[in-house]
DNA sequence: AACATCGGTTGCGAGAATGGCAACTGGAGA
DNA sequence: TCTCCAGTTGCCATTCTCGCAACCGATGTT
């Protein structure tokens, strides 16, 4: 009996869900640098017979979920699968960051968030509010100047020296302004910091700042101590999307009273959260 | 008659196509904020039987290329999608230019594109947002009528006159139709671009085309002058492999106002930059 | 030249899986 | 308590897939 026949689903086995392991033979074939794979070699692979293959990779590639390359006949993944994945992913990385933020809290007993860079600014997506915390609202809609900020250095801490140059030059002073933000007059509010004081500050130019970063990637994650805010501290960690960009970054923050000397514990600790979900959104080790 | 039977296909996994009209009303969802789709409502957009959809959409969870959200039972995206994303060409080249396109819009201070051709419509691969700009997403995952934006123009501006008259005869109309994109027609994710000042189209049939496309292969780059949008101008320029096939466009656009009579220069710069991405990819000179 | 091989496609029938209907569950609101 | 609505499940006729075998055409091989 060569179809080891499961006894009786009472679902629907869709169709994709049955090629999904054609798909996989192909995904693993691409990381292998292998130029796609072709019926028989696929059918092989997969036990069946290459007749099904066969028929099954013509549909596929009518769908354009594969490819097929005219000459070598071998099939690849297609830039359907892409396209559907590059629509959604910051949505995806929205929602799924929640429940991951929530836990970050509950584990740490401190606030946290989820940061994106806009222009030169870090802007807050999502907050979740440690329980010490009285404010009723979270941080969302809230930008401050990126260099300042763990989460803002953890953002550009992957760029090319040249882009990073011309960031800098632009944005890297005080009480950057925002061109257009415009529009929006809500989310526009700055969060208004008190004046750091200036023993405490690590980055003064484009040298100082270009040493943090790559302190920021030796470790993996980004510490803040008392920089920005007296008192304060907080830890930031990359969250990279499926093609290796980092497009977030998570964050922990508060009182250095309450956090002390673990500061680097919980950036370990951050670290790994912003992994998990870099993995969700199918981040490749 | 409720089942619009196909007469008889040839070939499998005709269940496959409802499946991926799932996934593609679900990322348009997700791309409109809302946070995902339920049971009932996806089958009155699909016109299929709940029962169906129900069931369809559990296999579909079980095999991760959904999530479903425990509380609100709405499906949405799964990490298997993007995991398999991650390995399509497309998403390697990806990687490869995103330096590239941001030093591109630090220099230029507008948005810049990475576009391939699929089929007769231009695909985003990526974007990189312009300072000025507030949008939280890019272009990412749309799709545009080729023949009428500079980077599909230059997508197909060496192909030989006999594959693209065939081509311009498929796809060298207004609101193109990608074939088997599937049976719902607002959901293909085309831009919905406003209808374009007349006088400004300088393509109107096959002969202004190959016009064009001659310009654009003298050059090395093409321009595009308030041609798709009032108030918008830009620039692409090609992508080779290391075959010397054109793979991809690099794309930089903003407001005439900005752009001014800059347009050429910036036609040469676009070229300078997609040059490199060629080299990078193992173009020889 | 004839023949074998190999990757790929297509025809066909038995048997399994799907689709749609209807009944059922369970929560929310009146 | 009753009703409504989203979602799930049982059932059976209908439809589709699987797998075998034949076939195609390009590429060696004797």
């Amino acid at each position: 009996m060569l179809p080891p026949k499961t006894p009786q689903s009472r679902r629907n086995s869709s169709g994709l869900v049955r090629d999904l392991e054609i798909l996989e033979l192909l995904a693993e074939a691409q990381d292998g640098q292998e130029d796609g794979l072709g019926v028989v070699r696929l059918a092989q692979l997969t036990g069946r017979d290459k007749a099904v293959i066969s028929r099954t990779l013509a549909t596929l590639e009518d769908s354009q979920i594969l490819e097929r390359d005219e000459s070598s006949l071998a099939y690849r993944l297609g830039s359907r699968l892409y396209a559907l994945a590059a629509r959604t992913v910051e949505s995806t990385m929205v929602t799924a960051s929640r429940p991951m933020l929530r836990q970050l809290v509950q584990s740490t007993r401190e606030t946290s968030h989820l940061c994106v860079l806009r222009g030169g600014n870090v802007l807050t997506l999502v907050s979740e509010l440690s329980p010490y915390e009285f404010r009723a609202a979270g941080w969302e809609g809230i930008t401050t100047a990126a260099w300042r900020t763990p989460s803002g250095r953890v953002l550009i801490s992957r760029w090319a020296e040249t882009a990073l140059r011309k960031w800098y030059d632009e944005h890297g002073h005080d009480a950057a302004v925002v061109g257009s933000l415009g529009t929006g007059a809500s989310r526009t509010g700055f969060a208004v910091l008190p004046v750091p004081p200036k023993d405490k500050a690590i980055v003064h130019n484009f040298a100082s700042l270009k040493a943090e970063l790559e302190h920021i990637r030796s470790r993996g994650y980004a510490t803040l101590d008392e920089e920005l805010e007296h008192g304060v501290v907080g830890a930031s960690a990359p969250v990279f999307d499926f093609t290796g960009n980092i497009i977030a970054a998570v964050n922990v923050s508060g009182p250095k009273a309450r956090i002390g000397d673990r500061l680097e514990a919980l950036g370990a600790l951050v670290a790994r959260s912003a992994d998990e979900l870099s993995k969700h959104l199918g981040r490749r080790p």
